[in-house]
RNA sequence: GGGGACGUAGCGUAGCCGGCUCAACGCAUCAGAUUGUCGAUCUGAGGAUCGCGGGUUCGAAUCCCGUCGUCCCCGCCA
């Protein structure tokens, strides 16, 4: 070992000892006699001193330090002097006084300070990414993503799990989001695609008799990319046999438990509650709402049929729906808020925004003049409203009004600050449709996967109306986050079957891409179920981080390229031709 | 595929919306000073032709067009 100690470790209790340590330069402060060095590495820092009056010649050496020099210390640990105690490092009532220095390796001037607070664009932040992570934040940010690995590989141990592998270079099926691919050069015209997720093997390894499998698996995803969203990603990877959804859920729950104890020091409430798909739309307009405030959408689609205002009256009576939000006493709402709250959702897609302000006599605005007096009421009561507060109406088709209604919600929520940021609210959202309608291409797909199982009742819509059937899945959402997902699977060939072909998949074609699956589910698979976690973004919440790429030690940028290595790169004309895909060929 | 924000010394920004102190500020760098600092301090110095290309103009960082890049969002993400 080059060092006896780190730089995070040594204080009073080391007096007098004689230590070695190893760091790169974080600060020299020269003042012409006494020479200072801040010395880092992943655990802290601690100050070193040079003192010409000991030791002439290794001053003039420490003279030569520059920030980022990889150096090496040998001294003894000395209290520091009254008065000048660093109470803001763990290391602060000692120093280091060499007697011996060696400079490891020298470093070029870094393009940007190693500070926390550094104010960097991402582009330089990613090009030197290496500097970038000796940032003690981003340190601390990987170390948090270890330990929550960490908590769920002993979790899962102790449970009875087994950590299987699966295969990265695996079949492509184009179902929903695009795969990478990857030409094979022994199977010249042929791909092999990175997994979107491991789904199809671990439920094989359900088949094999594995009972209880998870994974930290890399999925890959070839699609444009978002603050949460990166072409390659890490879910904790979880199924199990002869389950239901209880089971899972408990599983799940005991998982995030434990890592927020031991990672935030914070104990969850569990169960977490469970909401249905319905309830969820119908209460917050969207499958994954944030709870850690109020806002709920009121349903005024019955009361308003027939109203005096038209523009409600119409949508209507053409199967549209009506709901509101009551925002109670906003701070402000000058008429320039009002204009931009309806630009916001007319940026969605309504027509324009309906509002009432509730006065001492009843609502008052805009449009209040073409509601009956009695209409005013009904809807002030239904909505809770008092003088005051305002309420905001959204009327068009079911999917407009939920989607503008549930994004004005969560607007106007951060606008007044009503988010109670050290609040955690988990939440299962379950009984998800099984499918959904694609328009474009006029066939049903599925909402989650088509391995997914039905709930038994609903089986009977299968072929007169799937958008009835209900499916046994689950989200999991942490504010308003969708954390992860997953199902009761399918474990009957015949089912299986009927479910490809709803989804306008023929027996040849299911056969070619999913017959494997096929194959195996009839040779006795258990009833089996499993989750996801996404990892990256369970991880970004306990970092307090927006984005993923704070987590992940080499992301790529929004043009999924990575500025560090500068992949995908163009490959030579040998390469090319040794795969057989040399166009000019 | 679409909408928005941004792109000026190594880094972060001001100047741009009223074109003619063609370049300012902070940090970093370099030199000198400094026995106790800890985001050290003081003095001084060097460093950008304003993402790139084209256009308008007597004259452009500043206006126009195109292009490239970064970020946010929509679509997309079974």
């Amino acid at each position: 070992m080059l060092r006896t100690h780190t730089c995070g470790e040594l204080n009073g209790k080391d007096f007098d000892r004689d230590v070695v340590l190893t760091g790169w330069v974080a600060a020299r402060r020269d003042h012409g006699n006494l020479i200072f060095i801040d010395i880092r590495d992943r655990e802290g820092i601690t100050q070193v001193v040079f003192n010409p009056e000991t030791n002439k010649a290794l001053h003039k050496q420490a003279e030569a330090l520059r920030s980022e020099y990889v150096v090496q210390v040998d001294g003894k640990v000395h209290m520091r002097l009254e008065g000048t105690i660093n109470k803001k490092l763990p290391t602060g009532e000692i120093e280091v006084v060499a007697s011996k220095l060696t400079i490891l390796n020298t470093s070029q001037t870094p393009v940007f300070e190693i500070a926390d607070d550094a104010d960097l664009s991402e582009d330089v932040r990613y090009v030197y990414r290496y500097l970038d992570l000796r940032r003690p934040k981003m340190q601390k940010n990987l170390l948090l993503r270890h330990r929550v690995c960490k908590i769920m590989r002993d979790h899962f141990d102790e449970k009875g799990f087994i950590e299987v592998e699966t295969p990265i270079l695996t079949k492509s099926t184009p179902e929903g989001a695009r795969d990478y691919l990857v030409p094979s050069r022994v199977n010249k015209g042929k791909f092999f695609a990175l997994p979107q997720s491991p789904q199809l093997f671990k439920q094989i390894l359900m088949i094999s008799g594995l009972d209880k499998y998870f994974q930290i698996a890399k999925c890959f995803r070839d699609e444009d990319l978002r603050a949460d969203r990166q072409p390659e990603f890490t879910q904790l990877d979880i199924e199990l046999s002869f389950v239901d959804e209880k089971d899972i859920f408990t599983l799940v729950e005991g998982v995030m438990q434990k890592i927020f104890k031991e990672t935030l020091k914070l104990e969850l409430k569990i169960p977490f509650d469970i909401l249905s798909y319905d309830d969820a739309m119908s209460r917050f307009g969207c499958d994954k709402p944030d709870r850690r405030y109020g806002l709920e959408l009121v349903d005024l689609t019955e009361e308003l049929e027939g109203c005096g205002f038209k523009v409600f009256s119409d949508v209507i009576a053409s199967g549209g729906i009506v709901k509101a939000i009551l925002l109670p006493r906003p701070k402000e709402m000058p008429r320039s808020r009002i204009d931009a709250l309806t630009e916001f959702v007319k940026s969605i897609g309504l027509k324009g925004l309906a509002y009432f302000k509730i006065g001492a006599k009843g609502p008052e605005g805009p449009v209040a003049k073409f509601f009956t007096d009695e209409e005013k009421e009904i809807i002030t009561k239904k909505a809770d409203g008092a003088p005051g507060d305002y309420i905001f109406f959204a009327g068009s088709d079911k999917f407009l009004c939920n989607e503008a209604l549930s994004r004005l919600r969560t607007r106007l929520a951060r606008e007044e600050g009503l988010i109670d940021k050290t609040e955690q609210d988990f939440l299962w959202v379950n009984d998800f449709p099984l499918f959904k309608y694609n328009q474009e291409e006029k066939r049903w797909e599925s909402e989650h996967h088509p391995f997914t199982a039905a709930h038994d009742k609903d089986l009977q819509y299968l072929s007169k109306d799937p958008g009835r059937v209900r499916s046994r899945s689950y989200d999991l959402v942490l504010n308003g986050v969708e954390l992860g997902s997953g199902s009761i699977r399918i474990h009957r060939k015949d089912m299986q079957e009927k479910i490809f072909n709803v989804i306008g998949m023929d027996k040849k074609e299911a056969e070619e891409r999913f017959g494997f699956l096929t194959r195996a589910l009839g040779f006795g698979a258990p009833p089996h179920g499993g989750f996801a976690v996404g990892l990256d973004r369970l991880v970004a919440i306990l970092c307090g981080c927006d984005s993923i790429r704070e987590v992940i030690a080499f992301p790529k940028t929004q043009r999924a390229i990575s500025p560090l290595t500068q992949a995908p790169s163009i490959i030579s004309e040998k390469q090319l031709n040794e795969l057989g895909l040399n166009i000019k060929d």
